[in-house]
DNA sequence: CGTTATACTTAACAGTGTTAAGTTAAATAA
DNA sequence: TTATTTAACTTAACACTGTTAAGTATAACG
């Protein structure tokens, strides 16, 4: 049975080549300035082949914020051994998902802003990698607590404001590159610092 | 002259009821799920009409997110003789501006997320509504360091934490309604006392 | 060798933003 | 009043969009 493998191979071999090709395309050009004729042709196969691999434009996107989360995870997660005190692990991860979200602008946008008009009623889903991300800060925050540095608010609470403050700050240098910012690296400090010396007090 | 004032008014409705057509059509379909035609046939002209009073569609998003500035704008300028203690203002101000975002979530998203996707390089130039909404805060913050209540950290960075904390908060309630975040009001509240707290601190 | 299934393509539909050319009616000038 | 110019708007068209249904060729299987 070598030969139904081969095919499967080769069928997800395809369906990686167009994943990468609508990633290039929509990273470099954007969401709606790309068309499926347009991705098609830099694969060279004709349009309607990308529906044998995927529903339609809105779940070829999805399956590209996926690789985005899976990403961002992964860039997180290679933080965790490396430090024992949680607040300076938490500073660390705040400040790994802001400078994955600068590195990669037009994916973040993608996965946390243009995916979710896509997808309405989109959910973090148990299980889901987006869930996953959250769960890591929420991991961090939650041992801040436990060690009683931050304050006794609820766990799920001081988790929310984090994320708000690193996906805040991100978006803001993302949309508005020209807005005259304060040097950037001491801007994304300052939030972090803000953030956990108000979660502390 | 009474003819070509009364053409000028004319010209000047047409143009108020092209806007309020795309407002409403863009805030309840979609940016990209309205198009020219749709807007044409509400207001029963052409669609080719539209070019007249407006460069293409993307200008005319901007004229709406104009409106939508102002309206955040006045919406935030009410409560400025209000209140005298700078960091009840800054409270109340933050709150407000969460607000407006969640009540009118989707000319929020227009204004803050899609026009400068569609604007390339766009920045809040000086004299701007944008720049005057972002000196409203940067004012009150800036009244805080003042009196000695925030920490001396430099002006231009507190305000850009302040906006960071409170944009980020609104975006995410906005893009996510279904993910199980805290009882909103809650949430909201802490955002705001953390990052304010950790301003002082 | 004939049949069936797989992988892909062609052609088409209804829609898009936008432009150039055309039309109609009103305002101005003779 | 009548002729001419100007303004406001429309028609028709172009090149494109996402997506579907039907068709084709090739490889696998009995």
């Amino acid at each position: 049975m070598g030969i139904k493998e081969r095919k499967a191979r080769e069928k997800e071999q395809l369906r990686q080549q167009i994943l990468s090709a609508a990633r290039e395309l929509f990273v470099n050009e954007g969401y709606d300035n790309v068309s499926m004729r347009k991705i098609a042709s830099k694969i060279e196969y004709s349009p309607t082949t990308i529906y044998l691999y995927f529903k339609d434009k809105a779940d070829l996107l999805d399956s590209v914020c996926q690789e985005t989360l899976l990403n961002l995870l992964n860039t997180l997660e290679q933080l965790k051994s490396d430090i024992s005190d949680p607040v300076e692990r938490l500073k660390k991860s705040g400040r790994a998902y802001i400078a994955f979200g600068l590195k990669y602008p037009q994916d973040y946008k993608l996965t946390f802003v243009v995916r979710p008009q896509f997808q309405e009623g989109l959910r973090l889903q148990e299980g889901s990698i987006g869930k996953k991300v959250f769960d890591y800060l929420h991991e961090i925050v939650s041992e801040c607590i436990r060690q009683q540095i931050f304050r006794q608010v609820d766990i799920d609470t001081t988790g929310q404001v984090m994320w708000s403050a690193v996906h805040g700050v991100t978006l803001l240098l993302i949309d508005f590159p020209d807005f005259p910012w304060t040097e950037r690296d001491k801007l994304i400090d300052a939030v972090i610092h803000t953030t956990i010396a108000g979660l502390k007090a």
